[in-house]
DNA sequence: TATTTATATAAGCAAATAGTTATATAGTAA
DNA sequence: TTACTATATAACTATTTGCTTATATAAATA
């Protein structure tokens, strides 16, 4: 693994948002609008975290219907990495939770 | 741990000077001009570099003399965080030779 | 077709960042 | 004391970042 990838990986991860996102994704996928339940920010702001994840490899997207689901990209070569990092993260549960209760994406039928 | 703190470490970790200090900390204590041998930067920038890092209780200093040694802050409850990450970044041994042949601190005798 | 919903992109802005040069501080040594 | 060396801090600047609002695109539906 070269230096700049690493570190372009930790300044990723570095931001609170783009970090609970990830631990988020580690347990499951998330379409956009699932995300707008548990962060208070524009709905922009979170399709702009999710792009520099997917620009450094570190998500992918799948469009199903009107929604893209974001994923945590196993076949990364920062996955390892990534991983070991949420080691040390604390757990998202609520999150997940919150996201569960309010059935952002109960329309879609996925 | 605390999410913040976690993000805080890997914001600090996701610069490449930084990332390349700490690991060539995990190997061997530096001074200030032992880092100025191996990276194209001012003496200040360096300064600036490790007291966020100290800041943040990633680093110790503590003063030989003139010179101020930098360590790995063992005790803190990022380490083993700052640890895990290490393992995916590449070994630092060009640098830490180029260190060792300059004889920054041959001066001091330590 | 037109409307609604989900998401992305563009443009702008304030704050943070990483570097610079100049200067201050601390320790050593003449 | 004075001069020198190592490091820190201050002040400044250009770039990057993370947000915003406005708008565009894409899919579903009436």
């Amino acid at each position: 693994m070269e230096l700049d990838r690493a570190a372009l990986c930790l300044k990723l991860l570095g931001d609170k948002t783009r970090l609970t996102m990830i631990s988020i994704l580690k347990h499951r996928d998330c379409c956009v609008c699932e995300f707008q339940e548990v962060f208070d920010m524009s709905q922009p702001s979170i399709s702009q975290h999710l792009r520099k994840l997917k620009d450094a490899g570190i998500v992918t997207e799948s469009r199903k219907g009107q929604w893209v689901y974001y994923s945590l990209n196993q076949q990364s070569d920062l996955f390892e990495l990534i991983h070991d990092i949420l080691k040390h993260a604390p757990d998202q549960t609520e999150r997940m939770i919150q996201i569960e209760k309010s059935n952002a994406t109960l329309r879609c039928g996925c």
